[in-house]
DNA sequence: GGTTGACCTGGAGCGCACTCCAGCTCCTAC
DNA sequence: GTAGGAGCTGGAGTGCGCTCCAGGTCAACC
């Protein structure tokens, strides 16, 4: 299957201009052209893609996506290197899963409280 | 107890650029000033200054923070709107981590896989 | 053969959240 | 009394990740 610009950017969930910037900036391969000088892209790149939005969720800085890109690129011998970046990344995401859960508690912590104003105004209302 | 302005960046994690910014674009109060024109923070300011770095942290955007801010600052009347906020942004921390874990499971995924591949290098050069 | 609509390019512009700077004041210590 | 260091102000600059635009090409349909 070959997909056009837009269906590339409806499957993957980016925007048609983002997908033009990735490429400028050398984060996706030039996809194939078809005919009449238009992107076609393959299922590879869209499975890159998804990867790709994958990262992005989890904060990964473009900068970071470019070289892991580069990496690729460059075949199999740099599988180790991927391999210890993905390590990395896992790491600071499951971070991120803790700060944001001490965060979380934070909240609850101010919810609660506004609960109990809430409780004391009934209180005195009644 | 007071607090200089380095003393403040120090304990609120914030630098001193942005706790002047962050006073000159309304998220927090103009603090009390010490007989030379120096800010001087107490530990009310602190505690708020906590605060926003939890909000920070959970991605509220700083114009919804100052929001927040001008809300607390009308008093006790707008208590309910303020829960409000906090609710909803407790809804979007808590897809946000479930998005997180999704995310994880696709690295675990490709992580195993190029542990896959390595094995199989193994059995070759075995 | 004219219009429409998707796509093309290079480059400019934008929103966010800071960060840095020049030139100044003030207090402290020598 | 002067040197140094912290802090002050208003305003400019930065890095990131897009997003938008003008002006053009191309294929398809009427």
């Amino acid at each position: 299957m070959t997909y056009s610009i837009a269906q590339a950017a409806e499957r993957s969930g980016l925007s048609i201009d983002t997908l033009r910037y990735y490429e400028r900036i050398g984060l996706v391969d030039p996809p194939a052209r078809d005919s009449g000088g238009r992107r076609s892209y393959s299922d590879d790149d869209l499975g890159w893609l998804f990867f790709l939005t994958r990262l992005r969720t989890t904060g990964m800085p473009i900068r970071m996506m470019r070289e892991y890109a580069q990496l690729r690129h460059r075949g199999a011998a740099t599988a180790g290197r991927r391999k210890q970046m993905l390590f990395e990344h896992r790491t600071s995401v499951r971070e991120r899963i803790t700060e944001l859960q001490s965060c979380l508690d934070v909240l609850e912590y101010k919810i609660a409280h506004y609960e109990q104003v809430e409780h004391t105004f009934e209180g005195i209302t009644a």
